[in-house]
DNA sequence: GATATTTGTTGTGCTGTGAAACTTACTGAG
DNA sequence: CTCAGTAAGTTTCACAGCACAACAAATATC
């Protein structure tokens, strides 16, 4: 099967000695990411500045990501400065496109998303996946985001590549979920159960929806890392997930499985986890432990909590405090391993904010080791009704941004 | 001051357009590391089926190799195969060496070590530098780094860089020590402090001693990851640190701060810890915790805490049974955080590795997430009486094995 | 001793960047 | 309105570094 046997059987066949061309592919990527992670429209002459490069191989570079649909050259704005004024170069907008989806306990959700950050086309399905059929509910997905790569395309847009997301452990690498509890699913292939309807060369990455969800938070712009980019994200759904973030890129561990800060232990002897453990932060924090000791249903909502505390439920109140407490303790912890000097709170626990902060803020303070050099700050993530989506589009096309060569080639011999 | 100020002005300065010559320093470096890191002597042909450049780059990379006294060429063992004989490269013996310092509570260390992993100088000096003075200290470890790298270079050895540990929090980046409480010093720049007995030119970087230590065991020598390079290392002293290693690299988090395994939360409740917080790791595993619950002097060692274990002293027994249920709780925490496969104990926790086994394991089995696909594994450190001069050592001459055209410009005009 | 085989070296051509001259498009002063 | 001044973008040419292919060297096998 492979073209070379014989050389595979070295120990590390690196095969990244630099020719050329992979200077020139080099440099490609440096200008389109510089154009994509400034927040100001860059010129030829300021990205030769920036980057180092003259401008004539600026101008070279800008001329390829411009013909092939990556960035475009904008109006001029009188500046009011003397000489040639300067032609802005900005994303372009409506050419190329990632797909975001996200298969969730209580629904499937997709977004396609240009270079400029517009959406093109979104969808939610609700839905309960609980214990379900996977052979039932990807094709389910795989027809939802076949309908909006079809609006995409209908306004005029190619959509590259889709990150799928999914609430469990992934192997990413081998593109396989290994468990995802709360569906009932095990030890498959998603992007092959997609079905049909996807395009076949389209590549569906896959990743876990709480990494996914963060990398999308840690980005002001596809290619452009917000200026708050190295955080703690813990999501408050059913499951209390994560992922450490630094510098905009997620750290993934040995496996990919980084992030797992539902279980971290508050105290050894604790409530019994549904992990095997006792004490993770997931029976203190976890939706379902909260809702029980606030006393109210199973199925009633983090708003509904937020509610009931603000009417001065008691039980409700005492119940938020142990979960602020708890996240406090825990995430205390994780920030003397990982460093990290900002907390970012997502889904479940954005409407309860305001209510967490004093606990888990008191515990920050007097647990963290390096506290007098860098104190942890505490913020909610931007509301997003489907951050994971928003993330997964993202992480498509930062792909596309950070190796241009390797898009222009396939594109340009699909296109004929 | 600066050349160029208003191009500093620019919010993101990176300048790392490359040219021709990055093409050359890139494979450079590219067979440069090939070369250590590779467990056997490799051939120019090797190296070109290695790195895909052909034969005739790499014979003229290794020609700039070999003149820069990195590397060297062996002499032929017979293959026994057909064909022209390969002629074996290897990293240069006693040519190029770095070295490591640590300045720890009880002892100042050194050693210099050559590209090959050869131990060209060392010594230590005991002594008692808990709250001690800065600017008596650092001149002593200064003047055994001057003897040291007299030692190497009347063996004919040139020391490249030098790496200076102490056990305290580091800014790395800004060569400044923030605080270091065993030692009672805070806020200074120790490379400066050393005295004049260094060689001026010879930079001096600063790290944290069980990050740099961590390191080192990471390396099987100078340049080349170990087979087990990933993995949560603990150091058992009077305080608990520790560091996160992925793939041979620490992880700093946001500023090279992370691994501080110690503060771990074990029982929110739990025996105060100097750090102002409540049930920390180090208040059931730190030294003095355990010698003072096992009945022993303050100045006892770990030694004789197994000793009184051996000898079925019940406080020892029970002392020790409680620090390695905490060692267990506070890994199993770290390890959902940051995804490891693999605990190494070091310094303190050595001799008393196999007692404590048995509650740690039990701890970890029992609590980590990710348990059925990846069985975390507890291992000791190798004995080293310094194991962080000896990382501090090949970190040294890692910067010169990653950058080697760094290396030989400015050492091509020292020589003359 | 002839042949096959693999290693290392030597020329030639191609690719991509830098440097500098040149063109373009604007501001502002007289 | 004209003309200098200024900065952006383009063109031309030389140079650096790699791939490719042919060649030389050193060994095993028949």
């Amino acid at each position: 099967m492979r073209p070379d046997p014989a050389a595979a059987s070295a120990l590390t066949e690196r095969r990244d000695g630099a020719r050329q061309s992979s200077l020139r592919e080099h440099n490609l990527a440096l200008v389109c990411r510089a154009v994509f992670a400034s927040p100001v429209p860059l010129s030829r002459a300021r990205l030769a500045a920036q980057t180092g490069l003259t401008r004539s191989t600026v101008s070279r570079l800008a001329e390829e990501l411009i013909r092939a649909g990556l960035i475009a050259e904008n109006e001029a704005d009188g500046s009011g400065r003397p000489g040639r004024p300067a032609v802005p170069l900005t994303p372009a907008a409506g050419t190329v496109a990632g797909l975001g989806l996200h298969v969730n306990v209580d629904y499937v959700t997709g977004r396609v998303v240009d270079l400029t950050g517009a959406v093109l086309a979104a969808a939610t399905l609700p839905g309960d996946f609980e214990d379900s059929d996977p052979t039932a509910v990807l094709p389910l997905a795989g027809g939802l985001a076949a309908r909006l790569v079809r609006q995409a395309e209908e306004r005029g847009a190619r959509v590259a590549r889709a990150c799928l997301s999914l609430p469990g452990l992934v192997d990413a690498a081998a593109g396989r979920l290994l468990l995802a509890p709360n569906l009932g699913w095990s030890d498959l292939a998603p992007a092959a159960m997609l079905g049909e309807a996807l395009p076949a060369a389209m590549a569906v990455e896959i990743g876990n929806d709480a990494h996914v969800a963060a990398y999308g938070i840690a980005r002001a712009a596809p290619g452009r890392v917000a200026a708050q980019s190295s955080f703690v994200y813990v999501a408050g759904d059913v499951g209390v997930g994560g992922a450490i973030v630094s510098d905009g890129e997620v750290s993934g561990g040995r496996h990919g499985w980084a992030g797992e800060v539902g279980h971290v232990v508050i105290e050894p002897d604790g409530p019994a986890c549904h992990c095997g453990a006792r004490g993770c932060l997931e029976t203190y924090a976890g939706r379902r432990s909260v809702l029980a000791a606030a006393g109210l249903s199973p199925t009633a909502s983090p708003e509904d909590v937020a509610a009931a505390v603000a009417r001065g439920d008691d039980a409700a109140r005492t119940a938020v405090e142990r979960a602020a407490w708890a996240l406090g303790v825990a995430l205390a912890s994780t920030v003397n391993v990982v460093d990290a000097d900002e907390i970012v709170l997502g889904t479940g626990f954005i409407p309860l904010m305001d209510q967490l902060r004093p606990g888990v803020e008191a515990q920050l303070a007097a647990r963290t080791l390096a506290g007098p050099w860098s104190r942890v700050s505490l913020r909610a993530a931007p509301a997003d009704p489907a951050p994971a989506a928003t993330g997964g589009a993202l992480r498509a096309l930062e792909t596309v941004i950070a190796d241009p060569a390797g898009w222009i080639a396939p594109a340009r011999s699909a296109t004929g």
